[in-house]
DNA sequence: AGTTCTTTTACAGCATTTATACACATATTT
DNA sequence: AAATATGTGTATAAATGCTGTAAAAGAACT
């Protein structure tokens, strides 16, 4: 199930929110404030972002440009909740890179609707459920894959190597980012550890496994679709 | 640029919609109804769609269910540009796999933010994600080059080599700049490694290494548009 | 202890890159 | 204009270095 961050100061509202989330099976994390917020993506990072503009401690477009500059966050999917209501407003945080943009006060249902179409647009998870890619499907809540239909198992690293791909679908991971993010070390060239963990993930999807690319000199990535 | 079908039967809607689309450089057809947007669905499949709700001949609703079933077009974002204004309105139409709700009277500038936002996400072949040369397009997420829209295979000095000719278009690079950025040593007169780079580039761009132009004794440039 | 997972080691295979040698083109000199 | 010098293009061979693979050693479970 998709995980979302909810960045709200008011603490009405940020209940609410994640309460009406919760309720249709999405996991979430509030954090009322920037500081807060900073120190949760060092943990880890959510599928999608609910972000208020006024925060106490640090503007929300800000924050934004730090997201999209990040290699690690730059693809996650936000979506601005806020006070300011004015068409030169949602211009601004829509260009700036939001996905979407919700002015207060908002139907609880409509948020949840444009949560759930976008997360569906990214294709990524469906019926917030499953992490896809092509035949290979993914579970979180199980932590187990499937190839074409059937049940794959992985081991913890050979899935954590597989989420990565996954949700960076089409884009090539560097060598050095996938160490950083899944091993949290640097790459080593004399190391064939992520080679091995790659090979063992081709063999085990079977067909599905020729998605996943090679780029000489660089990394890896997942061709999609 | 992105294709995008307008389908209003309100000819000024449509046509404002139409003409700012364009003026931010979209590509855009206009249809009236139902029955002119399936016909050119025929001809041509659209990077997006802009939806009304209320036509004459048929339901926005029902007909974005019908582009959902069918396997071509189901992934082509849609956006709802409607004068149905409840939540209840927004929450259905999202629900049905709309990607976006705008309800009118809406701001000229908040759609073309919108629609921007939507097909940034999706990723179409939108010319804001490449680096552009003529019929040349550099993909830095996936490290990959088209050339007149076909992909083409380079490898890593190569595609570096590629790389740093267009993000210089129309400048000429010598032959010790290029070594320093892209071996990062001096240039040695007896050597022909640029020159064998240079060609196999050529080579593989098709028509499209015409634009490497020589400059003899000093270097090369990229002769864009 | 046995099992499973992860990492290391060592090497083969091979794509990429570089070196070599020479042909060709363009500029300069006689 | 011919001869020469200099720089660039091309083909092929050789070297390099990255990735794939298998098997074994080391960790972390049960």
């Amino acid at each position: 199930m998709a995980l979302i961050y909810i960045v709200e100061d008011d603490r009405t509202i940020r209940e609410t929110e994640s309460f009406a989330l919760r309720d249709v099976g999405y996991r979430t994390v509030e954090c009322s404030c920037a500081a807060e917020f900073y120190s949760r993506m060092e943990e880890q990072t959510p599928d999608l972002i609910l972000l208020d503009i006024i925060l106490p401690d640090e503007d929300g477009l800000s924050i934004l440009s730090k997201i999209r500059l990040e290699q690690d966050t730059c693809r996650i999917p936000v979506i601005f909740v806020t006070g300011r209501v004015t068409e030169l407003d949602v211009v601004k945080g829509l260009d700036m890179g939001a996905d979407d943009y919700i002015t207060k006060p908002f139907g609880v249902m409509e948020l949840i609707s444009r949560v759930k179409a976008l997360i569906r647009r990214i294709g990524v998870i469906d019926e917030n459920r499953y992490l896809i890619s092509g035949q290979i499907y993914l579970d979180d809540e199980r932590h187990t894959a499937y190839a074409n239909k059937k049940h794959v198992e992985l081991t913890y690293k050979e899935y954590e190597l597989l989420r990565y791909l996954m949700v960076n679908k089409g884009i090539v991971l560097s060598r050095d980012s996938i160490m950083e993010k899944i091993w949290s070390c640097n790459y080593d060239a004399s190391s064939r550890t992520l080679d091995a963990h790659i090979k063992s993930l081709r063999k085990k999807l079977g067909t599905e496994g020729n998605c996943i690319k090679t780029v000489r000199n660089v990394g890896y990535f997942l061709d999609g679709e």
